[in-house]
DNA sequence: TAGGGTACTAACCTTTTTGTATGTATGAAA
DNA sequence: TTTCATACATACAAAAAGGTTAGTACCCTA
C-alpha cells in the first residue's frame, strides 16, 4: 500500500472529477451490457431529468469514457455506449457494491446486537 | 457479475451517500494509518476549510466509519480514528487509485500517438 | 490580567449542482 | 397541413455544497 499524496492533483481527485456526482457512475453502469439510446436511459433511470442525463453524457464523452453515435436518421437516433477507459470503472462499482454490502450487513448485525 | 437494478437505494446510491462529495474519502483516507488530531489532518489536507473538515468527519462519525475520541484535556485535544467499516473503503480507494492511473496513461498514449 | 492553544459553533455569503419548463429541427405519416 | 417522435438547447429557479469570518470555552502560562 503506497501512500498518496494529497495534493491538487491526486488518484482520488482525478477520479471524483471524471466520475464524481449524483449520477456519473449510474449512467456509465446502464451502458455495460449494451449501447444504449437517449431514451432508453432515461426509463433505466427513472428518476433522472433529461437535462442531467444529457449533460453528463456529455461531459463523459468529452473525457473519454462514453462515445456517442449518430446515425443520421429522422426522427434522430443516437447511441451511446462505453469506452475502453469507461470499462474500467467497473471494478470501482464492484468496489462499491461490496463496500454498499458490507455496510448494510454491519447495520443490521449492530441492530440485532442492540448496539 | 450480477445486474445492479437502479431504484431508491442502489449500492452505488448508498456508496455516494456515505463517501460522496469533495472531501470524505480524502479524511478517510488520512487516517488510515494512524489517528489524527484536528489540527493534523488540516496540515495533511492543506486546501479543506476548518468548518467542512469539522462537517464531514461529523457525518463520518455518525455514519459509522469514524469515531471521535475526546480525551478531555485542556487545550481540547481530540482524535479521530477509522472503524473497522471505515477501513472498508480501502480497497475503494484502491480502485480509484487504479483507475485514475489507467486513465492518465491513456491520455498520455493518444497524446503520443497524435490521437 | 492578558494572551495562547485547540476544537468547535454559528451566521452569512458564494458557487456549484440539480431541476423545471419550454422551445427547436427534421422528415415521415396521418 | 398538422402531428409525431427524438435528441438536444436554453433560460431560469431551487437546492445543495462549500467557503469566510468571527466568535466560544477552557485552563495554563507569562
Amino acid at each position: 500500500m503506497k501512500s498518496i499524496r494529497i495534493t491538487a492533483r491526486c488518484p482520488i481527485r482525478t477520479t471524483l472529477e471524471l466520475v464524481g456526482g449524483k449520477w456519473k457512475l449510474l449512467i456509465l453502469f446502464q451502458l455495460v451490457e449494451t449501447p444504449l439510446r437517449l431514451s432508453e436511459m432515461k426509463k433505466k433511470i427513472p428518476d433522472i431529468s433529461e437535462k442531467m442525463l444529457i449533460q453528463e453524457l456529455k461531459t463523459l464523452v468529452e473525457s473519454g469514457l462514453a462515445v456517442r453515435q449518430n446515425f443520421g436518421e429522422v426522427p434522430p437516433r443516437v447511441e451511446y455506449s462505453l469506452t475502453e477507459m469507461g470499462r474500467a470503472v467497473l471494478p470501482l462499482i464492484e468496489e462499491m457494491r461490496n463496500f454498499a454490502g458490507r455496510y448494510e450487513e454491519n447495520l443490521l448485525k449492530q441492530r440485532t446486537t442492540g448496539t
